[in-house]
DNA sequence: GGTATGCGATTTTTT
DNA sequence: ATCGCATACC
C-alpha cells in the first residue's frame, strides 16, 4: 500500500491529535474545527504508522450517516477493509451477537421497532390488572427506557411514588418477555453489551483485545450506558473521545454533558495522564457567523470556557425576517431559495432547519409550489410505513419465530379471517404445550387441538402459507423479501384503496425488495439477518431517499438533525419564543433552556457563509392560531451582525426580548416593526424586490395562476391532496368553488378564493 | 370477526 | 387538524 500522507493539511494541533497514539486522548473542539477529519486521519495513522490492523480499531459515530462517511473517507485514504466504524446501538449489536454465536445459541435476536415497546407495556399494563388509561404505556415506556440508559439495578431500584412502584413491575415483566423471545430494543442494545463487560471477566478480557483503540465522536452527547461501555471497553486507555460541550443537544435521551466534562479526572493515571487538544481555529463559517454564534452560547452558564477563531472573511451580514405567519415565513424563504439559485447557487447548498418535524409541512407546500427540489430529513420514515413493517415483519419472524409482536402484526395481514380471540387461543395454546406458535403452525398433530370451529379454515391457511414462506431460500434476502411479498399476497390488503395510494404502498413494498439486492451487493454474506440489522438501526438505508441523497436539492431538517453537518447558506425558521427555545409549560427549567440554546449553536454554527433567521408573530398549532414573541435568542445575537437598518437608521435587528408581564406592542408598532424587517430583508436580499410575500399561485416560473384557469377536466396537483382533475366549477367568478376528484382522497369541493394557493395545474 | 363511529391525545428532538 | 384507539354495532 502507498503510503498516505496523514498530515496533509493539518494544522498544528490537528496534527497533534492524530499522532498521539498511546493513552487517553480528548479532543475539545469547536463547531467546525475539523473535528472529524483528525478522527479520520487518526484511524488512519493508527493503521499506517502504527501498524495496528483495521479490525483492532473501533470508532464511534452518532449517526449511521456519519459512520457511512468516515468509512468513506477512511476508504478513500487507506483503500482497505475499514476498521468498526458505527454507532453505539450497532456496536452492541455486533457484540452481542457474536457473543452468542460463541455460546452457540439457537435463534437469532429481532430488534423492535420504535414502536414495538409500547404495544408491549400497554399488554403487561393490561395483563398486571392496571388501567392504561391511569399508567400511559408511553410515559412508562419513557421511564423504562430511562432506568435502562441509567444502567438503574430493577432488582434493588425502590419506587419513589406509585406510578415508579407500577413501572417497576412493568418494567421486569417487559425484560422477561423481551428476553423470551430473543427480542432487543434500542436500549438493550447499549444495556446488554455493558452487563456483559460487567459481569464476565473473560469476555471484558476478550472484547479489551479485540479493540486496543477506541475513538468516540460527539463524546458529548453520550449518555451513562455508552460512557460505562467505553469505560469498560477501554479500560487499556486508548481512548480518544472528541466533541464540544456547546453541542451537547440530547439531554433529554439521557445523554450527559457531564461525561465530556469529567474524561479528564475518568482517565488520568499519573504515569499515563490524559493529553488534551483544543481545536479553536474554525475553518467554516464567516466571522460575522462565529460572532453570532458565540453571542449566544455565552448566556449559557454552565460551560467550559473555550475562544473559537477564524481566518475566514467577515462575511455577508445575518438578515432576520419578521412575517406574519407560518406561510409567509415558507413563501419568503422559498423565493429566497430561487432567487439563490438563479443566481447560480446549487439548490445543495442550501438548507433550512427548524425545531420540530412538524414545521416541515408548510415549508415543504411553499418549495413544492416554486418547483424548488428538496430533500426532507427525518419525519416518517422509510421503515417506519405501515406495508413496509408488514413486510420486515414477516421477515422477523422467519428469522426469530418467537417474536410476538412480529406475529401479531402479520396473523391477520392480509385479511384471513384469525381475529383477536383465534390469535389469543393459538399463543395461550402455544404457550401451554412449551412450544412457540409458529411450531403449531408447523406440527399437524398441534395445530388439529387448535383449529377447530370456525378458525379451522383461516389457520389451516396460515398455516399453509407459514410452511410455504418456510421453504424460501434463507441466505438471499431479496428472494425472501420477494417471496413474502408475493406469496402472502400483501397487495391484497390494499386492494380497495385508491389506485394513488395502492401504487404508492406497492412501490414501497418493491422498495425493500431494492434495499435488500443492494444490501446483497453491499455483503453477500449478511443474510436475512444481516438486512434485518440494517433496517433495524439504520432509519432509512436503502430507501428510495436514501438512495437519491446525492442529487442537488435543498436540504430540510430539524435542528437535531444538522448536528454534524454544513451548507453555505443556512436558514433557521421559527425563532419564536416558545418554539426556540421549545417551551413546554409557562416556564421552562433552566438546564433545559441551556439544552435549547446550545441547539440554537449548533445551528447558526452549521452556516458556512449566509444565514437567515426568521420569526413568526403566528403561527398555526392543532389547528389553532397562537402569538408568539421573538426568541430570546434573537436579542442574544450582537446586533452589529446585522447590517441592515430600518427608517430610523437604527439596526433592525430582533425585537428585545420583553420583560415578563409586559403588554404585547400595539397594532401600530407591529406594524412599523413588519414594515423595518421587511426593509431590512429586502436590503439583504431575502426578499426579492416585487415579488409578493405571499403570492396567490406560483409555478416555478413566477407564472400566477388564477381561478379562472380551472376548467372541467383539466388535471391539477394540490398541496395537501395531491393531483387530481377537475370535476365540476360552480357558483360566482368572485367566490368559484370546484369538485375536485383527487386521485388519492376521492372528491372533495373546494372555494378557490383559499384553494389557489395550494394549486397548480398538472 | 369485521367495520363504523366518536373520542382523545398529540407536537420536541433520535438511535 | 389529524391520527390512533376504543367502543358499539353488524
Amino acid at each position: 500500500m502507498p503510503a498516505v500522507d496523514v498530515f496533509a493539511g493539518l494544522n498544528e494541533d490537528q496534527r497533534a491529535a492524530v499522532a498521539h497514539v498511546k493513552g487517553p486522548l480528548l479532543v475539545v473542539a469547536g463547531a467546525g474545527s475539523g473535528k472529524t477529519r483528525v478522527i479520520t486521519r487518526r484511524i488512519a495513522n493508527l493503521i499506517q504508522a502504527a501498524g495496528t490492523r483495521p479490525d483492532r480499531i473501533l470508532a464511534i459515530t452518532f449517526t449511521n450517516k456519519a459512520a457511512g462517511e468516515m468509512k468513506e473517507r477512511v476508504h478513500q485514504l487507506l483503500g482497505l477493509q475499514t476498521p468498526w466504524i458505527c454507532t453505539f446501538h450497532s456496536a452492541g449489536y455486533r457484540m452481542l451477537r457474536m457473543d452468542r454465536s460463541r455460546e452457540g445459541s439457537e435463534g437469532d435476536f429481532s430488534i423492535c421497532d420504535d414502536e414495538e415497546p409500547e404495544k408491549y407495556v400497554r399488554q403487561i399494563v393490561k395483563d398486571l390488572g392496571r388501567n392504561p388509561k391511569e399508567f400511559e404505556p408511553k410515559k412508562l415506556c419513557h421511564r423504562i427506557s430511562e432506568w435502562k440508559n441509567n444502567l438503574a439495578d430493577l432488582a434493588t431500584l425502590t419506587p419513589n411514588d406509585d406510578f415508579d412502584a407500577v413501572c417497576l413491575d412493568v418494567a421486569k415483566e417487559y425484560a422477561r418477555r423481551l428476553d423470551a423471545e430473543n427480542k432487543l430494543d434500542f436500549d438493550d442494545l447499549l444495556l446488554k453489551p455493558v452487563r456483559l463487560l460487567e459481569k464476565d471477566t473473560v469476555a471484558r478480557r476478550r472484547w479489551q483485545e479485540r479493540f486496543p483503540y477506541i475513538l468516540i465522536d460527539e463524546y458529548q452527547d453520550t449518555n451513562t450506558a455508552q460512557y460505562k461501555l467505553i469505560r469498560l471497553l477501554g479500560e487499556h486507555r486508548n481512548v480518544c473521545a472528541t466533541g464540544d460541550p456547546d453541542q451537547a443537544i440530547y439531554g433529554w435521551r439521557g445523554a450527559d454533558i457531564r461525561n465530556i466534562l469529567s474524561f479528564q479526572s475518568d482517565f488520568d493515571k499519573p504515569n499515563d495522564p490524559v493529553t488534551t487538544i483544543k481545536l479553536e481555529t474554525n475553518y467554516r463559517s464567516t466571522q460575522v457567523i462565529l460572532r453570532a454564534a458565540q453571542g449566544v452560547i455565552v448566556n449559557n452558564t454552565e460551560r467550559m470556557e473555550k475562544t473559537i477563531r477564524t481566518d475566514n472573511v467577515e462575511g455577508k451580514p445575518l438578515s432576520l425576517l419578521a412575517v406574519d405567519d407560518e406561510l409567509d415565513e415558507s413563501y419568503a424563504i422559498a423565493a429566497a431559495l430561487t432567487r439563490f439559485h438563479e443566481q447560480g447557487r446549487p439548490w445543495g447548498e442550501m438548507a433550512i432547519f427548524y425545531r420540530t418535524n412538524a414545521m416541515s409541512r408548510v415549508l415543504e407546500d411553499a418549495l413544492r409550489r416554486r418547483a424548488v427540489p428538496y430533500q426532507l430529513h427525518g419525519g416518517q420514515r422509510f421503515y417506519d410505513r405501515e406495508e413496509v413493517k408488514h413486510v420486515i415483519a414477516y421477515l422477523k419472524l422467519l428469522v426469530n419465530p418467537r417474536d410476538s409482536g412480529a406475529l401479531a402484526r402479520i396473523i391477520n395481514v392480509p385479511k384471513r379471517g384469525i381475529g383477536d380471540s383465534t390469535h389469543e387461543q393459538l399463543t395461550a395454546f402455544a404457550e401451554e404445550q412449551l412450544v412457540s406458535p409458529t411450531d403449531v403452525l408447523e406440527r399437524p398433530d398441534l395445530l388439529a387441538q387448535v383449529a377447530v370451529g370456525r378458525a379451522a379454515g383461516p389457520l389451516a391457511d396460515f398455516a399453509r402459507l407459514w410452511r410455504l414462506l418456510r421453504t424460501l431460500p434463507l441466505g438471499d434476502p431479496p428472494a425472501r423479501v420477494r417471496g413474502v411479498i408475493e406469496l402472502t399476497s400483501l397487495a391484497g390488503h390494499y386492494s380497495d384503496r385508491p389506485p394513488a395510494e395502492l401504487e404508492d404502498r406497492l412501490g414501497n413494498m418493491r422498495e425493500v425488495i431494492t434495499a435488500a439486492e443492494q444490501f446483497r451487493e453491499v455483503d453477500a454474506a449478511g443474510g436475512l439477518v444481516g438486512f434485518l440489522e440494517i433496517v433495524g438501526l439504520n432509519t432509512d438505508a436503502g430507501s428510495r431517499e436514501d438512495r437519491t441523497a446525492g442529487q442537488d436539492r435543498a436540504q430540510l431538517m430539524t435542528l437535531h438533525a444538522a448536528k454534524g453537518l454544513e451548507f453555505p447558506i443556512v436558514f433557521i425558521a421559527g425563532l419564536e419564543e416558545g418554539l426556540l427555545p421549545l417551551l413546554r409549560g409557562k416556564e421552562i427549567e433552566d438546564t433545559k433552556l441551556q439544552e435549547e440554546r446550545r441547539l440554537m449553536y449548533v445551528g447558526i454554527t452549521r452556516a458556512m457563509k449566509e444565514l437567515y433567521l426568521s420569526r413568526s408573530r403566528c403561527r398555526m398549532l392543532y389547528g389553532q392560531t397562537f402569538h408568539f414573541q421573538p426568541s430570546r435568542f434573537l436579542a442574544e445575537i450582537p446586533s452589529n451582525c446585522f447590517v441592515a437598518k430600518d427608517a430610523t437608521g437604527r439596526h433592525a435587528v430582533p425585537d428585545p426580548t420583553p420583560p415578563p408581564g409586559s403588554r404585547r406592542p400595539s397594532m401600530q408598532q407591529s406594524q412599523a416593526e413588519a414594515k423595518a424587517a421587511v426593509a431590512a430583508a429586502l436590503d439583504s436580499g431575502l426578499i426579492k424586490r416585487g415579488s409578493n410575500l405571499r403570492p396567490t399561485t406560483q409555478v416555478g416560473d413566477d407564472r400566477t395562476l388564477e381561478s379562472d384557469a380551472l376548467a372541467p377536466g383539466q388535471r391539477i396537483i394540490h398541496s395537501t391532496f395531491g393531483r387530481g382533475t377537475v370535476a365540476v366549477l360552480r357558483g360566482e367568478p368572485e367566490d368559484r368553488v370546484a369538485i375536485i376528484e383527487f386521485d388519492k382522497y376521492g372528491a372533495k369541493e373546494l372555494r378557490l378564493m383559499y384553494a389557489m394557493a395550494k394549486i397548480t395545474l398538472a
